[in-house]
DNA sequence: GTCTATTCCGTAAACGTTTACGACGATAGC
DNA sequence: GCTATCGTCGTAAACGTTTACGGAATAGAC
């Protein structure tokens, strides 16, 4: 069922009857009535081969993921910004496919092979880490990309990001309003860019508020429930631990609040939890309901999916064609998990 | 950097290259050699649209996946699974590509456009419902497909499933150890495949022990936390209470923890609690540790993926051609969610 | 009636591959 | 020396679409 076997059923050309699929001005209005039909009728859509063969532009856009960063942390949290990446490349007719990347392979070369087999017209990248040459790459084959997180990396590009400088403000502004001094901070694999940012904004405020930062409360752990509840055994350790400590993730959360309780300790009235995950309905059924950050991930997947059309030419004109750089807030949403007085 | 151009830098047709590239046996070593040490140099790779065009093949295999389901239950699962298929996948040089479904859309729609655009090779379907016209949409269009879970629809297809009967009977058989009589069973949506095997399993397995069926025990909650909270909930109300609960989804389970917690009951020696998901980290992290199964996600996922290339044309040599359809084992891993013993 | 502008449509080339076909030279058999 | 076989390679068609170009028909202006 190609063009050529619809035109053949209307008696029309096939230059006529692609005129009228793709809404070109110069094909009477009748003619594109009676080729719309027959083509709902006979279930005719166009081939993607041909048309990308000749058009030169595929209409899908890769998403490259790693599934051991999202085993180890939240799948949740590419889930919904997929949903949302997705939703607005609909409105072009552009499809979004999802690439996973096995531990062992090289992300590089993942990249490499989408662009040279060209089988996407665009890439979204995640995980950024601060010295990234995917986005070199990209950038010196100009090839359009944007991504969920700052790099140092690939020049000037779109991307989203989240606001950690705020998160972290409102996070110790929390805890030091309930009196902690000794706050730890828990980390995932130095080198993305995510957990730079974090710790840099960690040493600040601390700094801000006069309060000496003991590296010894920075540790670095996996980002699930084995690191969490081994970050804290390592706490409760220390000669003079902690009485509060912020979590990058809720699943390293799960792990702690176990540790604690088989010592015996309550979060919430013996250490204070803090998360900066993005709030899932699984924070407020823990016991204690844990303190997190509500973010709004299906906006932000669409506003990523926004940033990157806007430096594609196809599509820039639709949306100004400036580059798209944004910051997103956090919302502290304050629960059981950390809130105790310290003395 | 298309064939032509790699083909005049060789001074070669671009037939020949294209044989040496395509590994066919009637090209000279010494041009084959020449002709891949060019290709590495230059960095060239075949354009997939027009090698596509001309064979009538795309090297890319479509997963469904709805977002509304996968955001209520288990990203996890999807995921290892999802990894499997693919690694199995890329030692045929095909591409996994997935699809997320908003909750909105109809399924089959998305289902006829990845078809009628030939945006895949062959499709493999999640999520599947007892009576699914995705399946007989694809079995008449005779389109390469595999399913996750069994259905009565679209024929006989190769698909996985799991061993809800052992699974059931294992659960039940532990349970009325304890010397549980009345053992509730939480489910989902009806129409799923999966929920109708429990239940038929769960009403087998109790009447096998000559315990009554009481339909006021099995109730249809979300699978997410709330889910899980409100069916606790409910039957904490009951006049005569379970003594034993079976929920589908470890995240449900979160929330009956919860709603437990805040009517002063412990999981484990007040109810016991029992899941049926997969064994994942944060089960063994829950206080109390949660019973459930283990799953070989990843093995089932390549096995999927094994099954769907033995139903296709051009595979089907490789995988001696036979229709595959396996039911794959779990594992009980007893914790102590629900050791207790009543009465 | 001629000329021009407009509207609509058909023709054919082009996109980058793969592959059937045929051609060429070399080798071997007789 | 003729033919047959083999190994290697070039030529060109084909896949399904889009689009530049040109042509036919119609209408309007003089």
């Amino acid at each position: 069922m190609g063009i050529k076997e619809l035109a053949r059923h209307l008696n029309i050309s096939i230059g006529t009857v692609s005129r009228a699929l793709n809404g070109h001005p110069e094909v009477n209005a009748e003619t594109r009535k009676r080729v719309l039909e027959a083509a709902a009728a006979l279930g005719y859509a166009p081939d993607q081969a041909g048309r990308s063969l000749r058009q030169g532009t595929l209409n899908v856009v890769a998403l490259l993921l790693s599934t051991d960063l999202t085993s180890k942390t939240d799948t949740m949290f590419f889930m919904e910004l997929s949903r949302g990446i997705q939703d607005q490349f609909a409105e072009h007719g552009l499809d979004l496919v999802i690439h996973l990347n096995k531990p062992g392979m090289d992300m590089l070369d993942r990249v490499k092979r989408i662009v040279e087999r060209r089988q996407a017209d665009a890439i979204i990248l995640a995980e950024t880490r601060d010295n990234d040459p995917r986005l070199d790459y990209l950038a010196g084959r100009n090839f359009p990309f944007a991504t969920m997180g700052r790099s140092w990396s690939g020049g000037s590009h779109p991307w989203m990001d989240l606001d950690f400088d705020f998160a972290m403000r409102a996070a110790i502004d929390r805890l030091a309003g309930f009196g902690h001094r000794r706050v730890a901070l828990v980390t995932g694999d130095p080198g993305y860019r995510l957990d730079t940012m974090l710790q840099d904004a960690y040493r600040r405020e601390l700094m801000d508020r006069g309060i000496a930062v003991d590296e010894a409360l920075m540790i670095k752990a996996d980002t699930h429930e084995e690191g969490g509840y081994k970050a804290m055994t390592d706490f409760l350790a220390m000669s003079e631990p902690p009485t509060a400590v912020i979590f990058p993730h809720y699943r390293a959360v799960v792990g702690a609040y176990a540790c604690l309780s088989e010592s015996g300790l309550q979060p919430g009235r013996d250490v204070a939890i803090l998360s900066c995950s993005a709030d899932t309905t699984i924070a407020q059924f823990m016991a204690p309901p844990l303190t997190c950050f509500r973010l709004d991930l299906y906006g932000l997947g669409r506003r990523l999916a926004q940033a990157l059309l806007a430096s594609m030419s196809r599509f820039a004109e639709s949306y100004g064609g400036a580059l798209v750089q944004e910051i997103w807030p956090w919302e502290l949403i304050g629960r059981d998990s950390d809130g105790f007085r310290v003395g």
